[in-house]
DNA sequence: CTGTTAGCGCCTTCAA
DNA sequence: TTGAAGGCGCTAACAG
């Protein structure tokens, strides 16, 4: 980069003493070792007169640490729900003097092993694992598993207990999502989405899975079952939309709707607004990811989020403290609930929610 | 990260040679220091078998590169829109054996500083700066100007031909705005977000006034003003929908509205549908960015994408190549058309593309 | 054709 | 209290 860099030999010799002395100064250990008082107030004048700066890859060559992680995901980067991930990330790192190494795989294992290699090759003491959806993945092959940590996607069962994993926590906000809606008075609870059988789920998809288990557990605790289900292999506006209108179409009204994530809602949004029906007055309707969508739409959505930020910082917290050989190695982030305006109570008519001047499914 | 690391002196020894023989068979200059073919063999299949992989980090520190850039952004990483700027980058850097160094500042001119002294300090070989909206910035301070390119940002004045800038060019998509309306048979084109001035824009978006510009110059040509212009300080949906209905007011139909960007016309779309007004019967739209959302909207958006892979793809390529210090220094990438739906030729009433059967404003 | 020697910039014994 | 020497893993000069 700079053709002329400031060297420790630089900055011993301007202070007129060995590099040894200027190394222990610079490191904090003057004092400790004893080194006389006029001497360190020298080196450290002339390091900073020189701008004098560590080159980190001839310590890490030393010592062993780059203060560098890197984080690999499957497609991450690009994704605007889970861009928080890698901030989270980010921040952790940088507040702790540590550089962040990106990588996105898409999906690719050969592509994963380069980039995992590449970071590897760069002496990284720590890797992020992540994935843009939560799923269950392997640990790639030939890397330190005690600097490991999955993101976002839980261990193979062969690994299970060997890395820790960090996920948000699907199953609890499945459970919430009823709760509100029976706070709210509903008994009768259509889901879109998913369900009404436990594998009935779009494939892979452990948000799915854990979500609909949350919620047909609150049920049936409550002695209810979904008033009506509807599978959706894609979660897409265009499903949610061809979802609602079936639902629909069986005449029932002053209910409520479980989207299973916030694009559903949105095609939910349309399939009643054109009906003529409106929100939260002739349904209710609670979400999933707390999509930025979700705050457009009006009545804006009711929405548990994917806690992406705190996700990304907890997995660079754990890596960096390391006592990932708990036995409780799987942590699950709390999902908040975003309570907004698309819940009201049940029956046909206007709420007191309901009765904002801007009705329109997709009003500002 | 791994305790014990196959190193070179490991292979030499292996392969019975001195650690400069395997050295220079592994960097594929034994053939040229004419090295026996036996010796070669021997010291690629030890290596092969022992998985020897370089160490870059003491590579970089005795030749200087250290194949790694990175990559410093104001707030792009966490931002939906952008996030194929890095995508564009990241690819870019893989293909080519490079690794990619992550920072965001949130602007914060201290952490930018401490951002880009983390990676010189870890011998990066090139920094790109970043914007997440397209503005003029200062080149970071101590930084080797021959290695560092601005990402959807211009120099200031100062810096002006001493850096690349790779920028969308906003002011071409502008005028093929106009182009797409005129073509379709409008000529009184209102425009919301900003206007009707060229200095009525948003403060610091460059984005803004080259947009404007571009629509200017282009119904100047032919002798046409806008029929109306609402400037927008902000551009989210809810100041696109408060200037469409203000539009509507005036009474005018069957016209046509360039929104400065997805999120404006996100808003108009929900304001012409409230007033029972269709797209693109009662208005064509044509705008700016190509978010996801512009393909969700029913009618669905004609809008110009920010080529954001291209631009990310195209800093790397532009700080690897070196050829930085053209005359002709700032780059502009051309935005992609996007036509889709919602233009329409001008008059009250249903129209080819206005004759679907999902009207209303926001359905899938 | 191959090996020896000498660093890149830093840190860490070990002596003085 | 300070300095000299060696090595992290790699590459480049220069011998042989």
């Amino acid at each position: 980069m700079k053709s002329k860099r400031v060297t420790l030999a630089d900055v011993a010799a301007a202070a007129g003493v060995s590099r040894t002395t200027a190394s222990l100064v610079l490191s904090d250990r003057g004092d400790e070792l004893r080194i006389s008082e006029a001497a360190q107030q020298r080196v450290r004048r002339v390091a900073a007169e020189l701008a004098y700066r560590p080159n980190i890859l001839s310590s890490a060559l030393r010592r062993g640490s780059s203060r560098t992680i890197g984080f690999v995901s499957d497609t991450v980067a690009t994704s605007q729900l889970a861009g928080d991930l890698i901030k989270g990330a980010l921040e952790h790192a940088h507040r702790n003097g540590y550089m962040l190494f990106i990588g996105e795989t898409e999906g690719a294992a050969d592509e994963e092993r380069r980039l995992v290699q590449g970071m590897i090759d760069r002496q990284v003491d720590g890797l992020i694992i992540a994935s843009m959806f939560t799923r269950v993945r392997a640990v790639p092959a030939g890397v330190d598993p005690r600097s490991v940590v999955l993101l976002n996607a839980l261990p193979e069962d062969s690994a299970m207990g060997t890395v820790p994993s960090i996920v948000p926590d699907e199953y609890s906000a499945g459970r919430a999502a009823v709760d509100v809606l029976r706070a709210a008075g509903h008994s009768r609870i259509h889901l879109v989405g998913a369900g009404p059988d436990r594998g009935d789920v779009p494939v892979q998809t452990v948000a799915g899975s854990e979500r609909l288990r949350g919620i047909l557990d609150a049920l049936a605790e409550d002695g209810l079952e979904p008033a009506s289900a509807r599978l959706c292999s894609v979660w897409l506006p265009e499903d949610g939309w061809s979802a609602t209108r079936s639902l629909l179409e069986t005449g029932v009204r002053g209910e409520a709707i479980i989207t299973f994530n916030d694009r559903l809602a949105f095609g939910a949004y349309q399939a009643i607004h054109e009906a003529g029906l409106s929100i939260p007055g002739d349904f209710s309707i609670v979400s999933f990811d707390d999509h930025q969508l979700a705050s457009w739409l009006r009545p804006r959505l009711t929405t548990f989020a994917l806690p992406h930020y705190e996700l990304g910082a907890l997995a660079l917290q754990v890596l960096l403290e390391g006592d990932a050989s708990d036995a409780e190695s799987i942590r699950r982030v709390p999902m908040p609930l975003r309570l907004r305006e698309s819940v009201a109570a049940p029956g046909r008519g206007t709420t007191e929610a309901a009765s904002s001047s801007r009705q329109t499914a997709a009003s500002p």
